[in-house]
DNA sequence: TTATGGCTTGCATTCGTATGCAAGACATCC
DNA sequence: GGATGTCTTGCATACGAATGCAAGCCATAA
């Protein structure tokens, strides 16, 4: 029962040396190693550990990274959330978690709230008005690192999946499998994978000769999605395939074609989503869609941001890692692919 | 820019006060009308606001809640997380995230990094080891409230839906239908709401003069799960009926059952779930399920918790919310019920 | 032997806020 | 009018660790 605090003073004390040398033995400063080796036995004995509170209002380093999340109920982003923290705890850092407000002026107080507590650096995972946040955070000079969203000019660093050859997989597959009338459902022209998937799609297309029969926003929303769904299918010429911006709308978009209209997938409707999340692999969906590789953006941004925080001069760096398309039972395999393309 | 920090002696000398008048005025300690008026004044034009970290170091109030949590692919816990952190904030709260390693050995460190930070509370959601975490941070002194997990005896705060009369309900549910044969595969005997749904299933059955075709352990694991309804189904007369000890396990049973064995449900098998997770109103699943009143539960926690914070000499409470069962299509309904039961 | 340099070490101060204490201002009561 | 009490206010100090500075130590070089 460590009850009474133990201070620096106390180890000092215990160990027959002064304050400062507690704390430098704590701090990595130089000490001889009869000092060291007496401090630590001290302070093992006593049970003593820096009290980092302390230590960031001198220093002005908390070890703490801000974490800002919307969206918990697309899977992609709890999991992300989960290796993000892991990550990062393993590297001596503490995460403070913020839910993005749906509301504007929210986002004013999370600025406000890293500032006041210090925080050594910020990873934002998709938050829509992630521009604003952003970029007061850099003003205020807090190293910011943007996960799964990227940001055009900006000097602010950003670690995504390769979203345009992403998109242009999902295209050459599908016309590879032989379909006609192939739509798009796209994620939020705000947000640069949604952007950056679909103009992937259209060159893939293009390349080919082929052109979308339709392209509608889905806001990476299930309801929207699924009224983009019906809305396609009520065409005079519904679509043979879908491509989806991302899984979550996905799963939507085929609980409609299914549940509602009674249509077979792939057979009437091949669809493909975008993410991998785990769900995508479970029997009620078994969804072909286009994997974001998740460990490897999860270090990506770490590193990024760490050596950021270590080194504040960096430049931005723009990372994208590519994934690959996973063949499921959602959509046509056209003859002869294997199941990751 | 606000580059430079602002401080209390900054604002002081802008207002013509004290620092301590300032301390005062936005620590709630008493000024008259008229400094407080100056001071803030001063603090707006200036933007200056207080430091929490120094506040924390004289205070020992750090304003920030631990949370741990685990199994972030079980959507509940990303659910409860983004509204615990929300509740949370919105009391002026900041939520430090753990996620619990699965390494007994990381418990101890999480403990330390509670103490450390001088978290004014904890909440812990659903751990395994739950027991361990919760007995040493009481034993340090910090308000503990578990989420969704009870103990027995011991003197910690526990915030559960009602799993005893939720199962009971099921039980009642399924004999209505006319099950005969009905099969429970339970959470994991070392949770207390396992054994409570379990208890309650089993004592709803007995009440009708029905008992369990059989009882297999599900670890509120997906694999186990899915290997658990393999090995019922196996059985020489196989269950009509599973009741399953939450929604993550239900949907890879029915995996099992729709993709693998080609059965259909409900009409050759019956599956009831417990959580009600978005998910499980998704049109691929449609399952029939207990809901459990997350909003109720969080708000509950999350006063229970402030109030201990606030009154360290408050008993432990236990609290159980009542949740009603959800009836969608995963399940043969009794003629006459209603959505909700 | 003395001067020079590199290491350690302790002292004192610093970070930004909260708070005990005593002094002052003012109203109340006898 | 003097005594008593309540309310404000500023001063000084405390929280726990980090760090500039100067003093002390030892070894090496001249």
């Amino acid at each position: 029962m460590a009850g009474g605090k133990i201070t620096s003073q106390d180890v000092a004390r215990h160990a027959g040396v002064s304050q400062s040398a507690v704390s430098r033995v704590f701090s990595g400063a130089s000490a001889s190693a009869e000092t060291a080796q007496k401090v630590r036995r001290a302070a093992e004995e006593l049970g003593y550990r820096p009290n980092p509170l302390a230590r960031a209002m001198i220093t002005g380093k908390s070890k703490i990274i801000g974490l800002v999340v919307a969206y918990l109920d697309n899977q992609f982003y709890p999991l992300a959330l989960e290796k993000l923290s892991k990550a990062l705890q393993d590297r001596g850092y503490h995460i403070l978690v913020f839910i993005a407000p749906h509301a504007l002026d929210g986002i004013g107080q999370i600025v406000q709230d890293f500032l006041d507590y210090q925080v050594d650096g910020i990873i934002t995972a998709s938050v829509g008005m992630t521009n604003d946040l952003t970029l007061r955070c850099a003003d205020a000079g807090i190293p910011v690192v943007m996960f799964n969203r990227g940001q055009d000019g900006a000097g602010i660093s950003a670690v995504t999946s390769a979203n345009v050859s992403g998109g242009r997989r999902v295209a050459e597959f599908l016309l590879a499998a032989g379909h006609q009338r192939i739509a798009h459902i796209a994620g939020w022209e705000g947000s640069s994978t949604g952007r950056d998937r679909r103009r992937g799609f259209v060159e893939g297309l293009a390349a080919l000769g082929a052109e979308p029969l339709a392209i509608v926003e889905g806001h990476y929303d299930r309801d929207t999605a699924a009224a983009a769904a019906r809305q396609l299918m009520a065409r005079q010429h519904p679509p043979d395939a879908i491509f989806v911006g991302n899984d979550h709308m996905a799963f939507a978009v085929m609980d409609v074609l299914r549940g509602e209209m009674g249509l077979r997938v792939p057979s009437d409707v091949s669809v493909v989503g975008y993410d991998d999340v785990p769900l995508a692999a479970w029997g009620a969906y078994d969804l072909t869609t286009v994997r974001q590789p998740l460990n490897r953006m999860v270090e990506a941004t770490v590193d990024t941001l760490l050596a950021k925080i270590d080194d504040t001069t960096r430049p931005a760096q723009k990372i994208e890692i590519e994934g690959p398309l996973i063949l499921r039972g959602s959509a046509r395999r056209p003859a002869g692919w294997p199941d990751k393309a």
